[in-house]
DNA sequence: AAAGGGTGCAACCGCACAATC
DNA sequence: CGATTGTGCGGTTGCACCCTT
């Protein structure tokens, strides 16, 4: 048996809300308070509505305070650095953000900020419409909210943009004589931002650019010599002041051959990567639309090859709930780069503390 | 001018947990 | 202490708007 439905599902009325429904409900809350009680509310007020459609409507729009509009680059920052500290835990995202609402920021992060963040363009197609698009709906915005904030964030949106990019461009950024010059990364970062600088675009300038984007989080940090023939894409460090790093599950390094024109990357931890984090990079490989494949020696494997092997149309793919050995994967890939890294694994272990994990995987070019 | 498709946002759904009975 | 009810939350959907063809 299912619990009771909260409200008459055949006498409420749904879908958007009138203007004199909103001044019904804002009056009576400003006067009343709510009560406590969302589930009566409406029936006092008169209104054919379910309680917690009023409730979502009081506290996404009608109540005092709240900020519509373009969202600022600080905003921004704050969003993404505390996404990929703690994931989608949108309210407590929110309550860090005065006047945003959970939904407005979750709508943010999926809409837009995940496509940044990602490093992924539109369609060709729509690199006209974006560029207009962006100021149609800062312009529909704008007729339709007076209180809209001051235009900081639409303006910077929309006034650097250019013709080819969804985003306003990064700031350039001298070439470094070596990554171990990268400035600052993100000690809040999970798996999925450093995976995220690996399989983007595998260019130094976008690993610098997803950075500068959580330059709100910046701390030393220690990156360890690469192993021979690797070059090192990342480290982080906990940060053992912080206090919302519970469920913090960072990569130690990422390893990348030196190649470019390999296929093959190694990302190796001595972290317990929590499912979530692969979930999510689960979906960026898949969203990539490439064969990939994933090889891991750690006692989770079963969670890395869950996560890997939703969409893979490679031999991975066909038995998803079996182990694979290092050979069946390692034959995937580019032959000399498993060679070498091969070479260079015990190194490597060296670096990360038991249990040492890897994972591997290739974009077939 | 119209159809088709992409995008962003408001709103809904269902689950988990807390509070109350 | 279990059952019931209310609330909070994240995921998902529906739709209006706009652009491209």
């Amino acid at each position: 048996m299912g619990r009771a439905p909260c409200c008459d599902k055949a006498n409420v009325k749904k879908g958007p809300w009138s203007p004199e429904e909103d001044a019904k409900l804002k009056a009576y809350i400003e006067q009343h308070g709510t009560g406590g009680n969302w589930i009566a509310l409406p029936q006092k007020i008169g209104l054919k509505r379910c309680g917690k459609s009023c409730r979502l409507r009081w506290l996404n729009y009608l109540r005092p305070n709240i900020k519509h509009g373009a969202f600022s680059e600080e905003e921004e920052s704050i969003i993404c650095g505390l996404y990929v500290t703690i994931g989608s835990r949108w309210s407590i995202i929110a309550a860090q953000l005065p006047g945003r609402t959970d939904n407005d920021i979750k709508n943010y992060w999926n809409t837009r900020l995940k496509k940044k963040l990602f490093g992924r363009q539109p369609k060709e197609r729509s690199a006209g419409r974006i560029a207009n698009g962006l100021k149609g709906e800062a312009t529909k915005r704008n007729q339709k909210e007076s209180s809209m904030v001051n235009g900081a964030g639409n303006g910077t949106i929309s006034g650097t943009i250019n013709n080819n990019q969804y985003w306003p461009q990064l700031p350039d950024f001298a070439p470094p004589s070596s990554l171990h010059e990268i400035p600052h990364i993100p000690h809040h970062g999970s798996p999925s931002d450093l995976l995220t600088c690996v399989g983007g675009q595998f260019s130094e300038d976008h690993l610098r650019s997803v950075f500068s984007t959580f330059g709100n989080f910046q701390n030393p940090i220690h990156i360890p010599p690469p192993p021979p023939s690797l070059s090192l894409r990342g480290d982080m460090l906990t940060d053992p002041s912080s206090t919302i790093l519970g469920s913090f599950q960072p990569v130690n390094s990422i390893y990348c051959d030196n190649s470019q024109s390999s296929n093959t990357h190694f990302i190796s931890t001595n972290q317990e990567v929590v499912p979530n984090e692969w979930n999510e990079l689960q979906y960026f490989v898949n969203d990539l639309g490439k064969d990939e494949a994933a090889y891991s020696n750690q006692q989770s494997s079963d969670v890395l090859l869950e996560a890997f092997c939703g969409n893979c149309s490679s031999q991975a793919s066909s038995t998803p709930e079996s182990s694979y050995s290092w050979t069946d994967m390692s034959s995937l890939a580019d032959p000399s780069t498993v060679s070498m890294y091969e070479a260079c694994r015990p190194v490597i272990q060296q670096d990360c503390s038991e249990p040492f994990r890897e994972l591997m995987y290739f974009v077939p070019q």
